[in-house]
DNA sequence: CCACTAAAGCAAATAGTTTGCTTTTAGAGC
DNA sequence: GCTCTAAAAGCAAACTATTTGCTTTAGTGG
């Protein structure tokens, strides 16, 4: 017989066998994580399993190392929970939207997050990551097209604008300031289009 | 007398006590990660201390956690060995030293390296690492002013074209094509200046 | 040359990880 | 709905890595 493969979710962490217990588990594990860190505990793999009353060879069955669970947590808190707001205006939503991109970024629970991805040897969620970000200047790009107007590449936007505020989150000294991305966003509205 | 202080290295790893003997201990380990990651073997503490000749704790104690030794031992590869070549064409330099650079981070090797220095809980490492591309660029520009010429600013340099590249590789699916650098360093000598 | 101290060695204790085997449970076919 | 199957969880015993207290070594300054 074929498969049939009613997947319920698609989310990272692909699940063979997405029954209930699968899920439940993996949701208390996530859970665990979260409480974990909210609490300033140690985040060890005992310390999590002990948390979400699991064994730790069942964590380290399923993610292999803390490092993969870890960049799975991150991903899921780095998917963007609702489109960027619309103001009518797309220029102005667009440097919102990076502002706020930035500045969650750049705080701390921000870096930790972005490392978190990173650290894992999996680089699928970096990808997913940077998936979701596309997406959102997809949303506020497609708006400026609904208006006829032209707004630059989704690749440009990635290269010009987000590239360069990661890029300054993880190897610079100083996190990038409100002023310096609406610079970026002046730049590349400026020179891509008149 | 005054502190002498003839220190050999201002290297990463401050070295209170620059003695002799830290500095052949320091050699020892770097060289062992060396040679295991050249052959493959699985890098752990234990692993490179025996390797090294060393106890596990000589390690813990100096690096605390592998992720900071290996950081450590990145940063040191990643450090310019020398200036970028001069053909008299600082563009052409420019488009030059661009090209090799993402290729050598896009390499296995060198996002391994990437993935070290940033994978430390110190961030000191990463704007060093960020400093080393940020002195070569400089040397480039240098040779441009020298000839009355007005190549764009470093920071713009990085943010237009490191930038974008490092974040490629970190967070894409596919590795940055020679074809996509000379395009990011066309566009950045393009609009910066006439 | 001696005293002083930072750093290394050593080894025991602790903590984290792996693994073989047993038990549970979701899903498939009847 | 009931059984059968196999993927995934539990358990516990190795195993490996990390931490730590104490001792020893070796640069540095007197």
């Amino acid at each position: 017989m074929e498969q049939k493969q009613r997947v319920g979710e698609k989310s990272p962490q692909a699940m063979p066998r997405p029954g209930g217990r699968a899920a439940r588990i993996q949701a208390a594990v996530f859970k665990a994580v979260d409480e974990l860190k909210q609490a300033g505990e140690e985040l060890t793999v005992p310390a999590i399993a002990t948390h979400a009353g699991v064994t730790p060879s069942t964590i380290y069955r399923r993610w292999g190392t803390l490092a993969e669970l870890l960049s799975d947590v991150a991903v899921r808190h780095l998917r963007p929970d609702a489109a960027p707001p619309d103001s009518g205006d797309w220029r102005a939503d667009l440097k919102g939207w990076l502002e706020q991109y930035a500045e969650e970024m750049a705080s701390e629970p921000g870096r930790a997050m972005i490392r978190d991805v990173l650290a894992a040897d999996r680089t699928d969620n970096a990808c997913v990551c940077s998936a979701y970000t596309g997406q959102q200047l997809d949303v506020i790009r497609q708006r400026a097209l609904d208006r006829g107007d032209s707004p630059p590449d989704t690749a440009v936007l990635m290269d010009r604008v987000v590239a360069p505020v990661i890029y300054r989150i993880l190897f610079g000294r100083e996190t990038p300031a409100g002023e310096y991305v609406a610079g970026l966003v002046a730049e590349v509205l400026g020179d891509g289009e008149g």
